[in-house]
DNA sequence: ATCGTGGTTTGACCTCGATCAAATAAGAAC
DNA sequence: GTTCTTATTTGATCGAGGTCAAACCACGAT
């Protein structure tokens, strides 16, 4: 891991996440203040369970990956944080305690906002704390929206329902890439990765196709259906 | 359902839990000045997914079950709420939807807080903003808790850990009354009621003994390692 | 005490997905 | 291209839980 500071490439990417975007520039810009910039390879570890935590992260490139290992040594994914999502901003108001692990699954580039410093902001600037009331609702949706997944679906089902919210709607024909490996696509969706295999093989007759990263959908409704 | 007005027991309810003891008095009359009591009987399905709510719940008495339906009919259990629990505040950030139904278990009173205003005095109130945002990061902490156990933990070791979690540390020889039938235990497990009453049985080895709604454990260590 | 009703337990069976092992494909490096 | 390495797929097996049915039990109503 190396630590460099904010450049300007970097703070546009900040600026123009859904976070930031919505905050008046003087606001941002004094979140940004003293932000640093880590960068971590593929694998590296970010924190640990348990861990004190005195930052809250941004993805300015790469992918993380947030997840608890069980006491028999099994991994369970929590979530996956693409570029330019904002994370671990619920440990500000938990005791600054990791409650989970996470790693950086591919080349990562991160930026490091002093949680002490945002939630000091954030009771200051009524703006700052909506962003983040609104950040904190989103995710607690989708650990939500998870759960039910996990408990209402199958697997195949599941992956459907992946694909579903990746494609436009009203659209019968689409096609788009994973932003990731399939290993990692299992792990997001509670499956091994030999589960997430058999269930793309499933969906092929609701006329899905599969070539590497590429999914293609043919039939909608067939999917919706399934 | 039948609407009342807030009398002075429910007050003291509502200024005695968690979310408003932390507020200052002003704060909290504020919030208080419109709130509807809205009376419930067992089994009432008080907003259904999807919805538009413009209320959030406090329960002043009795339980409240949020879950999802899976197409073909079958429950998800989300989340329990005991008196005292205020909930559905997400809605609030999040185009006031439900996202899920909610259901009385038992005969259940609910304070109903216009959450429009909630909103406008969390702007106005940074000791408002932050409660809130406690809050959401406890209930965003609890779904990500469960959706981490229900990926590592075997149906037995899930009870283990709700068992636990109901026993003071350091103590090894602890009982505790359910404080709802099992019924519910299972769905907030995550489980069929047959396989709470199975993981129950497994756990007898272990030291833990069950009569009706009382738990009786034996032995902490034993379950700590199951 | 008796009856009923609804919660809980037990048994039998079956399905889904985890796991292990092995075969393939797909990249990356040369 | 060739080779190495790492993803992905496929096959075979197994176990945890879901489901259905039946027995059991508790407790309130009569």
């Amino acid at each position: 891991m190396k630590t460099l500071r904010l450049n300007s490439n970097d703070r546009a990417v900040l600026l123009g996440s859904g976070f930031f975007e919505q905050l008046p520039a003087a606001a941002s810009s004094a979140i940004l203040d003293d932000v640093v910039v880590s960068t971590h390879e593929e694998h590296d570890v970010l924190f640990a369970q348990g861990e004190a935590l005195d930052h809250v992260f941004f993805v300015l490139s790469g992918l993380v990956r947030l997840y608890r290992l069980g006491k028999d040594g099994r991994e369970a994914d929590i979530a996956v944080f693409p570029k330019s999502e904002l994370f671990r901003e619920s440990a500000m108001f938990l005791g600054n305690r990791a409650t989970a692990n996470a790693q950086a699954i591919e080349t990562t580039m991160l930026a490091r906002i002093d949680s002490r410093k945002l939630r000091k902001l954030a009771e200051q600037t009524p703006e700052i704390a909506d962003a983040l009331m609104q950040l904190l609702c989103r995710h607690a949706q989708m650990a939500e929206d998870c759960l039910a997944e996990d408990r209402l679906l199958t697997a195949p089902q599941r992956v459907a329902s992946y694909i579903l919210g990746n494609c436009p709607d009203g659209i019968t024909n689409f096609s788009f890439r994973l932003p990731f490996q399939k290993n990692v696509l299992a792990g997001k969706l509670g499956l091994a990765p030999e589960a997430l295999s058999r269930a793309f093989s499933a969906l092929r007759r609701s006329g899905v196709t599969v070539k590497g990263r590429i999914i293609e959908i043919h039939d909608r409704q067939a999917l919706e259906r399934f």
